[in-house]
DNA sequence: CCTACCGATCGGTAGG
DNA sequence: CCTACCGATCGGTAGG
């Protein structure tokens, strides 16, 4: 109960504030560039001091990584859930995704490009959950080729290339930007549904 | 002459060959996390002698990012000078890029994620490259809207979902995989040219 | 290309 | 949360 009380009470707890700061700088940096001191400084405290907070540098990455993962699957499964086209899920998966990344750019950068710092099993775990997130989005589209929705195309390619678009947005979203997040993902949705195209008769035969 | 006879013989040159090991070493473990002595030991020499070769490890690093740089920059000269629809020169950007990077995996990867290690000038000039690559594409999709090949579209969102889905390759392209570089080419154009839809009348009034 | 070595810095611990 | 400190490792140089 008082445990409880503590973790609820206070804004920022100073572990908070740490993985928060660690964020920031490995995004900035990355994560094997970022010293323990170099966090400790932006913190305020000493080094050593950091280490009545978190066991390790490499437990912050793992926090880190593993609580973006955790955000992505809830809003893929309460999609999943829902009783609507295949059009219209691919378009909420789309604003999902791209409503995470844009509430935490830092995080997902970090989520993004410095996983491969894990340790074993971290990694595993991770690659794993990579895996799974992306097997259920192309199962999604497969889905909607199955219903009439798309058109026939390589999955794998069409998912892989939709989160490479998705991911990509951490590179170049600006908070004080032209587009918002609801935009972005209007855009995007737009563009891989219907293509730049205004005549449909280029297509080769690759199919 | 003597110094172009000694640079046309041989297969490798030494500091050819650290720059080969170091790109595959950079892109596994990233640039801040390969130490010399990795680099060394992988070469099969020294830590001290690679020095003789190379006079920094952000020497390296800059060799690897503005020859990938180079390469993109003459594919796309080559492209803009033809006399050809701006369907046809999206088509020929897209190729030509996903040639450069199935052609050099490892040098592609640390171009697109280890730059940020460049020191100053080379930040700012590869920055500037970068974003002069970026814009001549943008121009363009941009002519093709005005020719009414492309529809109306936010150019700077379109250029940049397309690099990601470019550059995001990289990270899942295999040698041994399904998919030749010429057949991803060719979805990868049908998607952006086409989308999924198999009607289109899903479009809302974003634009 | 090697041996020998430099000063700086790293992640982390002991003990309070 | 601090002082004091550990052994390991870093990028790089001197001198041959």
């Amino acid at each position: 109960m008082a445990a409880t009380e503590s973790q609820n009470k206070a804004k920022l707890t100073r572990k908070e504030q740490i993985e928060s700061i660690a964020t920031a700088l490995f995004k900035q940096r990355g994560f094997a560039a970022t010293s323990m001191r170099d966090l400790a400084s932006a913190v305020g405290i000493e080094a050593a001091s950091i280490y009545a907070h978190v066991r390790s540098k490499e437990e912050i990455l793992q926090s880190i990584c593993f609580k973006m993962a955790n955000e992505f699957f809830a809003e893929l499964a309460e999609i999943e859930s829902q009783s609507i086209t295949y059009t219209q899920k691919l378009r909420q998966v789309i604003t999902a995704h791209i409503k995470i990344i844009t509430h935490n750019i830092a995080a997902s950068t970090v989520f993004q490009q410095e996983w491969r710092h894990l340790s074993e099993p971290f990694l595993t775990d991770f690659l794993s959950l990579r895996e799974k997130y992306e097997h259920r989005i192309r199962e999604l589209i497969q889905q909607g080729i199955e219903t009439g929705e798309f058109i026939s195309s390589d999955t794998r390619f069409v998912t892989r290339t939709l989160l490479s678009s998705l991911n990509g947005i951490t590179q170049w979203y600006k908070l004080d930007g032209e587009l918002s997040p609801e935009a972005i993902a209007g855009n995007l949705a737009d563009l891989f549904l219907n293509g730049l195209n205004t005549h449909k008769d280029d297509r080769p035969k690759y199919h």
